[in-house]
DNA sequence: TTGTACGCGTTATCAA
DNA sequence: TTGATAACGCGTACAA
């Protein structure tokens, strides 16, 4: 690895020609001089140091990806599909515009504070957080922050965010099954208590209820564990109270799919004992027979539109509204049918 | 972002101090001053700058992942299955060890080169190089280096694999599809030549027809583009050629479940038809059905084993041998029957 | 036990 | 048109 100091010495200058001339800022240095600096960097195959330039700029041409995500999940974050392809449009997006992308998980909102302090990223991508964790975050970072399925609220803190319909996804899933006969309608997500993301889908699906004049149980809501030894053994459970509804709406296609293996293993076929609704069409939805009804998402644009409008806050240009949000469409396929 | 020196300045004394209470270095220090700035540092909040660190440490506790993919593939880099539960794997065992993880995927070589170089990174792990192109990086690139999914040819460069027993795999998979009477059998993989890892695969495939007395033909040899806009069309045109066979073996499961979703939406029954084996036996080969015959490997471990075994090199102690090599095996599901 | 001073590679300011 | 020189923040010989 070659450096400035060590050209500038062998070409018999100063480092500041040298480095003027890598920059391109060539008005204040002689053709003849550009030419020879020129021809030698080519020579020695240079390459900048990218520490020492952040550490004297200040910045870092660096964007965290930061996952919230606990570490015994049944299926880990990276390896979702939902955030692998919109980590693979981020990284796209990024790497288009000079950018560099770094991912940090983590279920412990100090240690990514500590990290992205620590390596000065110009701004921040951030999944999964909730209302709260948003807020902490952005209370000690003073940099761009765009966030992936948080909700903003008024006065909660300075970032954007980058959302889908979530409401009226659910909503029109929901209104779907009720047109084709369903009265008793499972909602099926995960952890303990329903939250940001999952709070706007059930509240969209609790409407339809309402709506159509039926009425929501506690006996519909059927929350699996998402670690690693309980999926299986929740999604079980579930499947033991099958008899409670005619139909089923999944927060994610995944859930979905392991549903209906859980459900045709023991015998209830889909849909024509139950019909489910997933979430999200990603590509093993598309590859699935019978077809999965589901909620589609333009993951990989919603990905550019959020590394985009990162990247024009960084450039002083922030959207007009704090949140962007990008629209669903119920695709209709083959795992829902009339209740009988 | 307080420095050290800001810290020394208000506490009155120097930095060396600052830094060796930073660092434990604390025999050189009394308990007083010890107590004093200990203190301090948890009330500032103070988080070191890695910039800064990196730069006069010579090293950056970074381990490059450089993932050598076309820009235009039907499924992402980082959101294919393989890729993104290796990366999880990778990610995990990396920040245990106190490392983090600069992810670059590009088509050029010389380009990460250039970035490589930049970021000063400890170590690289390889993804998808072909022989020549490992060879190029390890002679620019004095570090350790791991590759995922390359043959190591003795003098060919520095760098270590951690593959799998793709020859024997392949084998067995054939094998199992001659034993269930099969004597036409397709070879499914994308790109124009057989390289890496296709070769030593569709070399097992070749002995164990050998070994059974069958002939080759080119006329089983199915090629497909993975272009976004190439890969149904490419799989059509398969279909068209499906009656030259009868059964096929492909490169991935991403490729088995879209030729079985091709095959079928043709009214081609699978296995009835056409029998199909996978390779990876991934979450989503898993969650099919009918259940996917595949070849199984353990990605996660193959992960955390490529990332150990960098981080051992980096440490000072490199494995015995250049090439560890993890094992696969068949796992036999509903997409093979007896041939007709 | 503590402090001074320099190097890491780059960029920027200002003087020549 | 070019060149010294000072920052950027950290770590560490070496001196005190």
């Amino acid at each position: 690895m070659i450096t400035i100091k060590e050209i500038a010495s062998q070409l018999g200058m100063s480092t500041t020609t040298v480095s003027n001339v890598i920059h391109g800022k060539t008005r204040e240095v002689s053709p003849a001089t550009i030419e020879r600096v020129q021809k030698f960097l080519k020579e020695v195959d240079y390459v900048p140091n990218i520490n020492a330039r952040n550490l004297a700029l200040q910045r870092s041409k660096m964007v965290g990806v930061v996952l919230k995500a606990p570490e015994d999940k049944y299926v880990s974050a990276l390896a979702d599909p939902f955030v692998s392809v919109m980590l693979s449009s981020i990284e796209k997006t990024l790497r288009g515009a000079g950018y560099y992308m770094m991912v940090y998980i983590s279920d412990d909102i100090a240690e990514i504070l500590k990290n992205i302090a620590s390596w000065n990223v110009d701004g921040l991508i951030l999944f999964y957080m909730l209302d709260d964790d948003a807020s902490r975050v952005s209370a000690k970072f003073s940099k761009p922050i765009v966030c992936i399925d948080a909700y903003y609220q008024e006065d909660i803190g300075d970032f954007y965010v980058v959302g889908l319909d979530d409401e009226n996804a659910a909503y029109h899933a929901t209104r779907y099954l009720i047109e084709n006969g369903h009265t008793r309608i499972g909602y099926l997500c995960d952890g303990n208590e329903i939250t940001s993301v999952n709070y706007q889908r059930f509240h969209g699906y609790r409407r339809a209820l309402k709506d159509a004049g039926l009425e929501y149980s506690d006996r519909c809501l059927f929350l699996v564990r998402p670690e690693k030894e309980e999926l299986l053994k929740s999604l079980g459970k579930i499947c033991d109270k099958a008899g409670n509804v005619t139909a089923v709406f999944c927060m994610s296609d995944l859930y979905a799919k392991m549903l209906i293996c859980a459900l045709t293993d023991r015998g209830i076929r889909v849909p024509d004992d139950v019909s489910v609704i997933g979430f999200d069409d990603n590509l093993y939805a598309q590859l699935s027979r019978p077809g999965l009804t589901t909620v589609h998402q333009d993951v990989e644009k919603r990905g550019t539109v959020a590394t985009q409008t990162l990247l024009n806050i960084i450039a002083g240009n922030p959207p007009a509204e704090r949140r962007i949000e990008m629209k669903s469409e119920l695709v209709i396929r083959d795992t829902v049918c009339r209740a009988n």
